[in-house]
DNA sequence: GCGACAG
DNA sequence: ATCTTGTCGC
């Protein structure tokens, strides 16, 4: 694999690279009862499928105002692959949280963490390789066997692969479609569904989500208009900074 | 062999 | 992920 960045070079290194790295998945810590930081991490992509930008945003647990936040511009790393998504967004993300001047209480991923074909989805990718507790919040299952929740903001269902039970299908809000909540690394799963419930006062998206969703699209904007002043570079990326 | 398939 | 118009509802 590449040296620098550790991106594998096939599809088959980096199911590897997957084999060997879940055996560092914490399943047993709890987490956080009450995190005083969260980080959310989320990442935009031009049209063009040749530029990207990952934010990580910050938000105080409490208040949910954003405290600090990242990005980091680049190209993506490897190719679209289902189940090896992470390979995708890890060095863009990486960047973004090595700039982050706080040391988040959890990590909040756009994408799965246990539920995922070799239970080790990107939520647990990015927990392994920061030490730090992390969950994975899905909009759309990638695997698993899972019935409607209740109707109700909070009411969940379980979602299992086979006789494990990989994530659950939590309902953020009245009505809406809900989203699938995993475990990733240091947190336990009732912990991950009750930091979810708390991280959607309003919307059927954890707040942490909304906000680097926002960011990313916006340093997303700014690279691109960035890289057309310059008549169109060919650089490999690496762009990106603090705010 | 035929679909399904995080973002 | 991104491309897309209007529309229903808080």
């Amino acid at each position: 694999m590449d040296r620098d960045s550790g991106t594998p070079r096939s599809v088959a290194e980096a199911m590897a690279v997957q084999e060997e790295l879940r055996s560092r998945v914490d399943l047993v810590g709890p987490g956080p009862a009450e995190p005083a930081t969260v980080a959310g991490l989320d990442v935009a992509y031009a049209e063009s499928g040749d530029l990207l930008a990952a934010a990580v945003t910050v938000l105080d647990a409490r208040t949910l105002a954003v405290v600090d936040e990242a990005v980091g511009v680049g190209r993506p790393a490897f190719g679209y692959v289902p189940g090896l998504f992470a390979f995708r967004e890890l060095p863009a993300l990486l960047a973004a949280l090595d700039r982050l001047s706080t040391r988040p209480d959890l990590l909040v991923c756009d994408g799965h963490g246990l539920a995922h074909p070799r239970r080790f989805g990107l939520a647990c990718h990015l927990g392994v390789v920061t030490g730090l507790p992390a969950i994975g919040v899905g909009k759309t299952p990638l695997i698993g066997e899972w019935t409607p929740p209740g109707e109700l903001r909070g009411a969940w269902s379980e979602l299992r692969d086979g006789d494990e039970v990989v994530g659950r299908v939590v309902r953020t809000r009245d009505g809406v479609k809900p989203v699938f909540v995993s475990v990733g690394h240091r947190m336990s799963l009732d912990n991950a569904t009750a930091q979810v419930l708390a991280l959607t006062p309003r919307h059927r998206l954890p707040e942490t989500t909304r906000a680097a969703d926002r960011r990313s699209r916006d340093a997303l904007a700014r690279a691109s208009s960035a890289r057309d002043d310059l008549g169109e570079d060919r650089g490999q990326g690496g762009v990106g900074g603090r705010r």
